[in-house]
DNA sequence: GTCTATATTTTGATAGAC
DNA sequence: GTCTATCAAAATATAGAC
């Protein structure tokens, strides 16, 4: 009916929201099948089990996350840095808003790694590239002059947490106001020591 | 063997532990028998069914949140407030790296919110007062003039992300400087605007 | 490639004795 | 209160036809 290729997304893109939206767990194979319209031995023609479906989905995630950490520095200046600073958060922001998926099946992950060594070790290269990207960001930033080299590294943590914790605060539905908080960890690093 | 209550204990510490290890499917209620040394209807004895036990422990969880929600004020002044925020910080920082389990369990019970209307009230509840006792605490450290009285909810928040995210990011075993990147974010409370 | 039919295992839950 | 025995449901996975 369909082509190869065409079924094998169909079932990544339903696995993906049903995981999400169910857990892993609650989300048997036969209700992707049914959503997908297909019937359930058809999945293992193209995943050998449950656990590899969920396995290559994790992949894909990642390598989406990856892309994502790669901060564009050619129109970075010295004077419009915090500016720029400012507009990589709020697209995070709404990056976080439009997908409510993403943040429920990373979470799942998150519980996963601390059961399977294999989960965890690709977590803690996701993590530490996360933050590795801030850290090279302000580096930069530093070279340029756009900002003073005290406790760099400290400093890129923290936005990096405080932008990191949207997410989750958001899967509650809290009505915060993300991009005020933002604004304010961004201004914090330009401020002066007054006492 | 044991009496009443003191088997009933032991069901919710095993359970705490093999749910936050293991997660709430992958826990049969047979496994927390054979832990407790009992065997598996006994368990329906104390909980009418697993769900019940879930939700029991949920409950006992939050109350203990709650109670750790309620800052002192009683020691705080105007000249050592800023001592204090670090200090709770800290305190936090302490106690979410000594008990493993109470994040792995949390995180669960936030993606069984996303699926279940009674949990999800719950923590937001929970949510609300955790925010709220650190927009108190800033607006009494106001009043006494510990600190002026700019931004005071957002900066308020954005502490809150800071400290309850570092849980987040010990999960995975990630070993950054914590207690530097709080004494970072406090700090910056205190800095004044220079551009 | 996709189907129907089925094997296997495990789990939550109940019945009823002691 | 706790046990043994058992049920019923559901899930992963496979066999084999088309």
């Amino acid at each position: 009916m369909r082509n190869k290729e065409e079924t094998f997304n169909k079932i990544l893109e339903t696995a993906y929201i049903l995981f999400a939206d169910k857990g892993f767990d609650k989300t048997s194979l036969s209700m992707i099948a049914t959503e997908v319209g297909i019937s359930k031995p058809a999945i293992y023609y193209y995943f050998t089990s449950k656990d590899e479906l969920i396995a290559y989905l994790f992949e894909e995630i990642c390598k989406d996350i990856e892309r994502g950490n790669i901060f564009d520095y050619s129109d970075i200046s010295r004077t419009n840095f915090q500016h720029k600073l400012l507009e990589i958060g709020y697209q995070s922001i709404d990056e976080q808003e439009t997908d409510v998926h993403f943040n429920k099946i990373f979470n799942q992950y998150m519980l996963l790694a601390s059961r399977d060594e294999k989960y965890m070790t690709r977590l803690q290269d996701i993590q530490a590239g996360y933050l590795k990207s801030y850290h090279d960001l302000f580096n930069y930033a530093v070279e340029i002059g756009a900002i003073s080299d005290t406790n760099i590294e400290t400093k890129a943590h923290m936005l990096a947490m405080v932008i990191d914790n949207i997410g989750n605060f958001m899967l509650t539905g809290c009505r915060l106001d993300y991009k005020g908080i933002w604004k304010e960890a961004v201004e914090s690093v330009w401020r002066e020591q007054s006492r």
